[in-house]
Order: C-alpha cells, then sequence, then structure tokens
RNA sequence: UGGGGAUUCGCCAAGUGGUAAGGCAUCGGCUUUUGGUGCCGACAUUCGGGGGUUCGAAUCCCUCAUCCCCAG
C-alpha cells in the first residue's frame, strides 16, 4: 500500500485532500508543518488553532498525524530572503520561497526518510509525467507559486485537488463533513497573516523618514517612513492627496526617496520587455521561441517571445505590456497548459 | 505703505440668496496563498473669525486675520 504524507495546514483544501486520498486508497498520514509561530504585534500567529483544526480532520479520517518542526529553515530561506530582498529594494514572493525550500524540499526529503513513498499537498495544480500542468480550475490555479519546485519533486508528488474547481472542493468537504469544511480561505502570506507586509517588515527593519517626490515636478509632495515599504505600481501608504491619484514608480534606497507620479502611462509602470535571472526549469531548458507567462499569481497567459542571454539569464519579449512589475517579483512560463518554469525579475 | 485678488473636509475643487457636488488622501469591507492593482462603502449641520441685511446666506454689506499679485 503507497504511503503519502499529506501537508495539512489545517484548512479545508488540504483537508479534502487527505480525504480524497484516504478514499482513493491511499495509506494517508497527515503532516502539521510548524513553519511559524511568532505573534507579531496586533496580530496572533494562528499556527496552534491551525494545528488542532488539522488534527481535528485527521482524527476525523482516522489517519495518522505528525507535526514536522521547519522552524528554523523557514525563518532562513523564506523570511530572511524576503526581509534581505526587501533591503535591497526589491519586491520578493516569499510563498514561491517557501514551496521551493520547504514544502517540496525539506518536507518531502523529511517523509521520504520516514518512510513515505510520496507526498500531497491542496495545491490546486495537475502532475503528468512529471510535468506541472495548470489545474482545472483555472481561476484557482496555483501553479504561479509552484515554479520552482523540480521535476524529481514533482514524481513523488499528489495533487488531489488539481481535478476540482473551488466550489466543487467546498462543497465535497461539506459532504463529507469535514470539521474545516466552512473555513475561511486564508491570504496572505501565510506567517505574516492579517497584518500587513509593511507592519511585518518594521519588525526587522529601522523606520526612517525620506522624501515623496513627483517624477513630473520634482517637487517634494511629502514623506514616507522608510523606502524599503514601497513597491512600483502602489498607490495606497502614501498619504498624498489633491486632485489625481498618485502611484509609486520608482525609489532610491540610498537617498531613501520615493518617486511617483500621476501619469498612468509613465514608462516605469509598464514593462514591454522583462529580462529574468535565478531562471528555474522544472523539466528540461526550453527552446527560445513562443510562449505564455504570468507575471503574478491568477494573471492572465499573455503571449512572449522568449530568447536566451549571455551568462543564462532569459529575455521576455511580451505582447502585451504588463503593469507594475517589480523587481524581486516572479515570472512564470508556461508552454499550453503545462508550467516549466520561470525566473526572477532583475 | 498704496491698489487688486484670494480664503469651502488633511489635499485639489464645484457651488454668486434657498438650505454644502466631485476627485485625491484616510478608514472599513470585498477580491487574492506574494508585493501591488481593482471593486464597494464611510467620510464638512458646515463654508478664515466677528457683526449685520434677509423668511432664508458659503453666496450681499461691514470689520478683523492670513496669504498672493502689481506698485515700491
Amino acid at each position: 500500500m503507497t504511503k503519502v504524507y499529506v501537508g495539512m495546514s489545517g484548512g479545508v483544501d488540504s483537508s479534502l485532500t487527505a480525504a480524497l486520498l484516504v478514499e482513493q486508497g491511499y495509506d494517508v498520514t497527515g503532516v502539521y508543518m510548524k513553519n511559524w509561530t511568532q505573534d507579531l504585534p496586533g496580530m496572533k500567529c494562528p499556527w496552534a488553532d491551525d494545528l488542532a483544526d488539522a488534527k481535528r480532520v485527521a482524527v476525523q479520517l482516522g489517519i495518522d498525524f505528525k507535526v514536522f518542526d521547519f522552524e528554523n529553515e523557514y525563518k532562513q530561506k523564506v523570511v530572511d530572503y524576503m526581509i534581505d530582498e526587501y533591503k535591497l529594494g526589491r519586491t520578493p514572493n516569499p510563498d514561491i520561497m517557501c514551496n521551493q525550500e520547504v514544502k517540496f524540499k525539506i518536507f518531502l526529503e523529511t517523509a521520504l526518510e520516514d518512510g513515505a513513498d510520496l507526498i500531497a499537498t491542496g495545491h490546486y495544480a495537475r502532475v503528468a509525467d512529471g510535468k506541472l500542468l495548470q489545474a482545472v480550475d483555472t481561476n484557482k490555479d496555483q501553479t504561479y507559486f509552484l515554479y520552482r519546485v523540480t521535476g524529481e519533486a514533482l514524481t513523488k508528488t499528489l495533487f488531489p485537488l488539481g481535478e476540482f474547481t473551488k466550489p466543487e472542493v467546498r462543497e465535497m468537504a461539506k459532504e463529507r463533513g469535514l470539521f474545516t469544511a466552512g473555513k475561511k480561505d486564508s491570504q496572505g502570506i501565510c506567517f505574516v497573516g492579517q497584518i500587513g507586509i509593511r507592519e511585518f517588515l518594521s519588525q526587522y527593519v529601522e523606520q526612517k523618514a525620506g522624501s515623496i517626490i513627483d517624477k513630473q515636478t520634482g517637487k517634494v509632495l511629502g514623506q514616507h517612513d522608510g523606502a524599503i515599504f514601497y513597491t512600483i505600481g502602489q498607490r495606497h501608504g502614501l498619504d498624498v492627496g489633491g486632485g489625481l491619484p498618485y502611484y509609486v514608480v520608482g525609489k532610491d534606497m540610498e537617498m531613501n526617496e520615493v518617486y511617483v507620479t500621476t501619469n498612468l502611462n509613465d514608462d516605469a509602470l509598464w514593462r514591454p520587455e522583462l529580462t529574468i535571472a535565478s531562471v528555474h526549469w522544472i523539466n528540461e531548458t526550453p527552446q527560445p521561441g513562443e510562449y505564455q507567462i504570468r507575471v503574478r499569481h491568477r494573471a492572465t497567459l499573455i503571449a512572449t517571445e522568449l530568447s536566451f542571454n549571455e551568462g543564462g539569464s532569459v529575455n521576455l519579449h511580451l505582447g502585451n505590456a504588463e503593469r507594475a512589475v517589480a523587481a524581486g517579483q516572479s515570472v512564470v512560463i508556461y508552454h499550453d497548459d503545462v508550467c516549466i518554469g520561470g525566473g526572477i525579475v532583475s
């Protein structure tokens, strides 16, 4: 009997994932990954509640349940990475790093060592022949967050939810009477939870006043308390009013200055061409040519001409310019339904 | 110091006798397993202060204050 370790977060998706695998005849073990347990000012970390929920469902399903403690790894590989990137003035995507380093690496390794044959998670994605495919529910597809997983890891991974839509998942969870059937979807960076990225960062970074400058006139419009807290395309949090809305179009980390404009067509806001580094291919390296890309989770796929640069970076010529693509964000590349990999915007 | 103009929510800005538009910002919510975007809702009993005219004024008159422009 195939032994599967299911990552259970205490949410509906992973709960149903475990239930489906049991029904499919696998020998299922539920695993709660303890990645972050710190409370933050103004927000209680929900890990204890999530753990309790995951455990309840495991009991309901009559499966074994374990807790894997990855707090150190998570702090180093995900949180520190995120903070370092922000300090460089970039805008990282910690959840992608979490999948690369924790769920599909340490968790996978630990599970295999512990006797598992396969692992499973509640991601909306599909695997076929070691390839990563978009979920049937394209509206909910989460392959964007998974492009840094290796093809080898995928051969040992099951994504049972990839065949269903979110409403179906909720319905099935309800039919089975799972404790978590009615639980609200989590959102935002898992560990940051309810508080914003800004509040989180200010725990680790010193706040320093700087100027908000109008790119068009050069006038100082106001003050902010750290260029690190702003990202390109951002509108809110500037506290600058009068006439049209202002959007962030750039920043200077050295000078601690944030540049804004009311011009929606500003060149800095639109990227018809992207260069990505730290490129990762799930399977084999693709040939230059026509592909589709996605610049953020849930964005529609857009046609792209892919070519390779000297030094390994990849150049992407977009069919339509994308708005507010920040350095540090990920571009994920698709060939029809297959997610073939991607890279990080330079 | 003469002459002219201005003063409406944190910001921009309608409104010239009939009982305070709108936009930005902000706050709250929705959307979303990243940042961000977007959407919805809330947001001046009050119009620089004080008098007066009028049934009734932000809108007319007087006066004080502040700011701006031209003369010096």
